[in-house]
DNA sequence: TATGCCGGGAG
DNA sequence: CTCCCGGCATA
């Protein structure tokens, strides 16, 4: 009566339909498990979805007042060119790079088209912006290798991909067989980063500070976008939601105090902090194993449902929507 | 209390 | 398969 489960409200809506008496609807079930309109299947709808979401997400938290208006307004497909064209038309002024180039990089191109290529095609632009580093005005740029421990610096790209490959990464771009993962591998990348020196300016800045991972995946081995929403892969929209918000500019005012789901881009130089290996073996963490050791041990992130609230439940993820372990902020 | 999600049921 | 919910373990 008073307090309702926050479910129930829900609940209603959906036996009762009310806000919109769709003409071709004339089935009353009252006390069936009824099946949602559901558009139709969920291929660019998904993703679109995923967009809108984001957006939203951004909206909500730069906005604290006013709860309501943002789906009204951006969820329709009319939004659908708008909202995925933010990234290109971001208020942000100073949009050079620290971050997933594929963000920026891309300029008509968007993925959300056709086939969707984003960086596993990744070209070749990584040596760019030091082409002219020649002119020797002022400004030199020398490549540092980045690997824990090792320093090495050379002062062209090529070079430096040489030695992280040859001495670190291994002759050739086989790397541990872990699961997936396909060719595609410019992880050199990762390993170094270009610096600017000066006349005399030793430490100018570093660029791909949160780069530097261990050998793994440098892209979405993913070929068929259409469910990656599903199987929960141990690393997909996550990585997309972190990159988005990483990559995102908004300066989000003092007002709001809430916290991007991940946290993201703050670890300076994660070696190696993977915890996707197995965690059976000795010493389990599990100490008190309740009953299950099936159930999830639900992790601290939030996910869709407490992101989103339970309005606007059309922007969970699917599997949030199902009730099922989610999977766009798979913690 | 609310949230996350497993298991299971309806189409 | 997709979609949904009861109910439980959690926080
Ligand atoms: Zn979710």
């Amino acid at each position: 009566m008073a307090a309702i489960p926050t479910e129930n409200k829900r609940l209603f809506r959906g036996v009762a339909c009310c806000i919109d008496p769709s003409t071709r609807d004339t089935s009353f079930a009252n006390t069936s498990r009824k099946r949602r309109p559901s558009s139709s299947q969920e291929d660019k709808e998904d993703l679109m979805d995923e967009c809108t979401a984001a957006l939203v997400l951004m909206h909500l938290s730069c906005s604290p007042h006013s709860p309501n208006g943002w789906v009204e307004q951006l969820s329709p497909a009319a939004s659908l060119s708008d909202a995925c064209s933010w990234r290109s038309g971001t208020p942000s002024p100073p949009l050079s790079e620290s971050g997933p180039s594929w963000l920026s990089a891309s300029d008509e191109g968007i993925g959300l088209d056709d086939d969707f290529d984003e960086l596993p095609k990744k070209k070749k632009a990584v040596c760019t912006s030091s082409s002219y580093s020649n002119d020797d005005t002022t400004t030199r740029v020398v490549y540092q290798c980045r690997w824990p421990g090792c320093h090495v610096m050379k002062s062209t790209c090529p070079s430096i991909e040489a030695h992280v490959r040859n001495a670190h990464l291994g002759p050739r771009n086989e790397r541990e067989g872990d699961e997936d993962m396909e060719g595609d591998d410019h992880e050199e990348e990762f390993y170094y980063t270009e610096v600017e020196v000066g006349f005399t300016s030793p430490p100018p800045t570093l660029s791909h500070r949160d780069m530097a991972r261990p050998p793994h995946e440098g892209s979405y081995p993913e070929p068929t976008l259409s469910h990656r929403d599903m199987a929960r892969p141990p690393h997909e929209d996550p990585e997309y939601q972190r990159a988005l918000a990483a990559a995102t500019p908004v300066s989000i005012p003092k007002t709001a105090s809430f916290s991007w789901p991940v946290s993201a881009a703050v670890s300076p130089v994660s070696i190696r902090k993977s915890g996707k290996q197995m965690k059976l073996s000795v010493s389990a963490p599990n100490a008190k194993v309740p009953g299950s050791p099936s159930r999830r041990a639900r992790g601290d992130t939030k996910k869709c449902r407490k992101v989103y609230g339970m309005e606007h439940r059309e922007l969970w993820c699917t599997q949030c929507k199902w009730k099922k372990a989610c999977t766009r902020f798979g913690d």
